[in-house]
DNA sequence: CTTATATAGTTCAAGCGATAAACTAACTTG
DNA sequence: CAAGTTAGTTTATCGCTTGAACTATATAAG
C-alpha cells in the first residue's frame, strides 16, 4: 500500500521568507519523493537528485538531516550488476509510525501505520456512540488507543502522531466539531491530546468523509483533482484540488451531501430542502425501499437492501435508481463551481454501485453533459478503512511538510 | 480607488528552492504592501519592516531593488512634527500603468489604469461582435489599444502589460478560448500578444466574470472569498478563495450559470438542462416578462424591464423573482462544495437588486440556512467596468508576485 | 543655543543554504 | 589490472537575511 501523496510546503504567504524556508521546502520535496516511490522500490541520493532537480550535494546534505532525524534509513546497495558504484537505498524507516483513529455511530477504531502507509495494528470495537457524551466516548477510544500503539511498540513501531476521523462538520485546523448529527455532538470540543500523550506530531481531527478522500489520495488512480462522496447515514463529501484537501475557509467546503437536488423536495436535517442526503442518504433509501431499520443494526438492513436488490424489488430498485439519478444532479452542479475531474464513490454507494452507477451517468449526462467523462466516475478503491487510514496518512503529510518538527 | 489585493508568490512546490526564491518572494512581500496600502498614504522604509517582519536592512535592499525596476518611487519626506528623523514616502512608479482590455458581444474596449489602479484612459468602441471572426475582431482591438497605449504615453504612463477578458471560457493559464457561445468562438485561439507588443509583462487572457471579481476583490469589503455572479446574456461566476482566483484544473471552475437549480427544468444552451442561466439569464428574463428583444438592443430592452417593474407589471415582477430564487439555489449549493463567505452580484443582477434581493435571500434561507449571512449577499462595488479594470489589474497582481520579471 | 532623545536608514560582519567543480569511493568491463 | 562509469563527499563561492553598530535628521528639554 503507498501512503499519502506529498505536498511540498511552499513559504508561508504572508511572512518573511528566509534560507530556513528555502531549507524546509528541500527537505519537504525530498522527503516527498521518497514517499512517493513505490513500496520496495529504493531511491538512492543521485536518482533523488534527477528527480528533483536538486544538486547531489544539497541532497546529500538533506538526507543526512533526515537520517538524523530518524525519518529515513539506508539500506543496502541498489542498482547491482550495473556499471558503476552502486547507491545506497533510502527508505522511510519502519520503526516509526503514525496512528488512525475512528469514532463512529456504532463503533471506535484505531489503527497504526508505518510511514510508508502499511498496516502493523489494527483495532475496532462495536460501542453504541449515539447521544453517547463525547467525553466518554473520547476516555473509551484513548483506552482503546493505548492498546494500539502498545501493541505496535512491541512490533517495534514507535507512533508519532495521530489522526481521529469523526462523522461531523470539523473547524477548520482546530480539535472543535461543529455539529455531528448522528452522534448528537454540538460545538464540542475534543481533547484529541490526550488519545496520544507525548507524541511529537500530535494529533488532528477530520470529518470522516475529507480523511478518506485523503486515503483516496494515497491510492489514486484519479490523480490530483476529484470529489469524493461517501454514503452513510448522511451523504458526506471530501474535495480534493492539487491533490491537498480543501476545506474552505471554515472547513466545511465539499459537503455534497447538502447540495440542492430538488428544489420541490423534502425537509432536511441540516434545515434545508431537497438536499442530495434526503434522497441518497442511506435512511432515505432504506425508507423508500420499505425496508427496516427499527431494531436493526445498519449493516442487517442494507443486507436486506441488497437481497431485495438482487430479487428484483421494484420498490428498491425504483429507490436506489432515484438516488443514483439525485447524485447525477449534485455531480452536476459540483463539477460547475469547482471543475472536478473525478468523481469516487464510497460508503454505500460503493456497495449499490451496480444499480446506481447507470442512473448517475445518465442524470450526468443530462445535466451537465461533458462536464467529466463517464470513466471518471469510479468506485473507492480503498474501502470501508478509509477514514481509518486517510486520518493516519494525514500524519505523514504534515511531517512532509514540516519534517523539522521531529528534530527538535 | 485601490488596486488589486497582493498575495506574495509561494516556493513552487515540487521544484527546488534556493536564495532567489526567498528575494521573490520577499520582494512580494514588501511591494504588497504597498499596493495594498491606501492611496494617498505613503510608507516608509521603516513601516515596512515593521509590517513584514523584515528586518531594516533587508527591506533598504528590496526598496533598492523596486526603485532600480521603476516600479516605486520615492516621494517626500513623511511624519513631519514628530520626534526623530522623518522617514521617506514610498509610492508604486504613477509613470508606469497596465491596460484592460475587453471583447464582448456588442463593443470592444481598451484603458489604462496607473500600477495603484487609477483609470487614466479608456474608450469603449460600438461593434457588432457576433458571429465575427475572431482575427477582425482583435485586428480592432488591436488599434483600439494602440491608441490607447499612445494617449496613456502623452500623458506619461508608459504600459507594462496587459489583459483580456471575454465572454466565453478560458483553458486555465492560455491563450485559447474555449468556447464564447455568444460571440460564436470554439476553441479559438488568441494571439493577444499583438495587442500590446514589446511590453515586458506580456498580455494575458481572462473570462469576463473572473476579471470582473478580481476587480471586486480589489475593491473588496467582501474579504478574500467570495462568489461573483454576474448577470448578462448568459450567467457567468468568478470564485474568489483565499484572495486568489479559483479556476480550477481545467480554467472554469465558479460557471455557476449552469448549477442545476430545476431537474425539471427546460435545457441549457450549455447542453444541459434546468440551469441557472435558463432562469436567471437575459434572454429568459426578457422572454417571461414579455420584453421584446429582437431588433432592439440590450440596453433598450433592460429599460423596458425597468419600465415594466417600475409600473408593477405581473409577468416582470414574476420572471424577476423567479430569478431571484433560482439565484438562491444556486448559492445553496455552491456554498456547500466551497464553503463560500460572501456573493457579489454585477450584471443585470446589480440592476435589478430590489426586485431580485428578498427572493433571493428567501430562496437561500430555504435550502441552505446559516450557511451565509444574508448581509453576505451584496452587489457590486465596481459596476459595468469590472472586467476591465480587473484585467488591467491582475497585470499589477503578476508584477507583484514576480518583480523581477521587470528587471531582465 | 546646546544637549538629550527618538526615529530612519545604511553599513558591516556573520551565518546559512544552494551550487558547481573537484575529488574520493566502489563497482563493471575488457 | 587499467579504464570507464556511476555514487557520494568535500571545498570554495555566491547570495540573502540578520543583528548590531553606526550615521543622519528630526523634536524636546534645559
Amino acid at each position: 500500500m503507498a501512503s499519502t501523496a506529498p505536498a511540498t510546503a511552499p513559504l508561508d504567504a504572508g511572512t518573511p521568507g528566509n534560507m530556513a524556508d528555502v531549507r524546509r521546502s528541500n527537505l519537504a520535496l525530498v522527503l516527498g519523493r521518497v514517499v512517493q516511490s513505490p513500496a520496495g522500490f529504493h531511491l538512492t541520493r543521485a536518482q533523488l537528485a534527477a528527480a528533483t532537480g536538486l544538486t547531489k550535494a544539497s541532497v546529500s546534505s538533506i538526507v543526512l538531516d533526515l537520517l538524523d532525524a530518524g525519518i529515513l534509513r539506508e539500506v543496502g546497495l541498489s542498482r547491482q550488476g550495473e556499471r558503476g558504484r552502486p547507491g545506497v537505498g533510502l527508505e522511510l524507516n519502519p520503526s516509526r509510525g503514525v496512528m488512525g483513529m475512528e469514532i463512529n455511530v456504532d463503533y471506535i477504531a484505531a489503527g497504526v501505520t508505518s510511514l510508508s502507509g502499511e498496516l502493523v495494528v489494527k483495532e475496532v470495537r462495536e460501542r453504541d456512540n449515539r447521544d453517547s457524551a463525547s467525553g466518554a466516548v473520547m476516555s473509551a477510544l484513548a483506552a482503546l488507543a493505548l492498546g494500539v500503539r502498545q501493541a505496535a511498540s512491541a512490533l517495534g513501531v514507535d507512533v508519532l502522531g495521530g489522526g481521529l476521523a469523526v462523522p461531523g462538520l470539523v473547524e477548520a485546523g482546530s480539535s472543535t466539531v461543529t455539529v455531528a448529527p448522528n452522534l448528537g455532538w454540538v460545538d464540542t470540543k475534543l481533547d484529541v491530546a490526550r488519545l496520544l500523550p507525548g507524541v511529537p506530531l500530535g494529533v488532528s481531527l477530520f470529518n470522516e468523509a475529507n480523511a478518506a478522500a485523503l486515503a483516496e489520495l494515497a491510492h489514486s488512480p484519479h490523480g490530483r483533482d476529484f470529489l469524493f462522496i461517501s454514503g452513510e447515514v448522511g451523504v458526506g463529501g471530501g474535495l480534493v484540488l492539487n491533490s491537498e484537501l480543501f476545506t474552505g475557509p471554515e472547513g466545511n467546503a465539499g459537503e455534497v451531501g447538502h447540495i440542492v437536488v430538488d428544489p420541490e423536495g423534502t425537509p432536511c436535517s441540516c434545515g434545508g430542502t431537497g438536499c442530495l442526503e434526503t434522497i441518497a442518504g442511506q435512511d432515505a433509501i432504506f425508507s423508500a425501499a420499505g425496508i427496516t431499520v427499527k431494531g436493526r443494526t445498519r449493516t442487517e438492513s442494507m443486507a436486506d437492501l441488497l437481497g431485495a436488490l438482487a430479487a428484483g424489488s421494484p420498490a428498491a430498485l425504483t429507490a436506489v435508481q432515484r438516488a443514483g439519478r439525485a447524485l447525477g444532479v449534485a455531480v452536476a452542479s459540483a463539477s460547475r463551481v469547482v471543475n472536478v475531474r473525478a468523481v469516487v464513490l464510497g460508503g454505500h454507494f460503493a456497495v449499490l454501485d451496480q444499480w446506481l452507477h447507470g442512473p448517475l451517468l445518465e442524470s450526468l449526462a443530462k445535466y451537465a453533459p461533458g462536464a467529466l467523462p463517464p470513466e471518471h466516475v469510479i468506485t473507492s478503491t480503498v474501502g470501508d478503512a478509509g477514514a481509518l487510514l486517510g486520518a493516519a496518512g494525514s500524519v505523514v503529510r504534515s511531517l512532509v511538510e514540516a519534517p523539522y518538527r521531529l528534530q527538535a
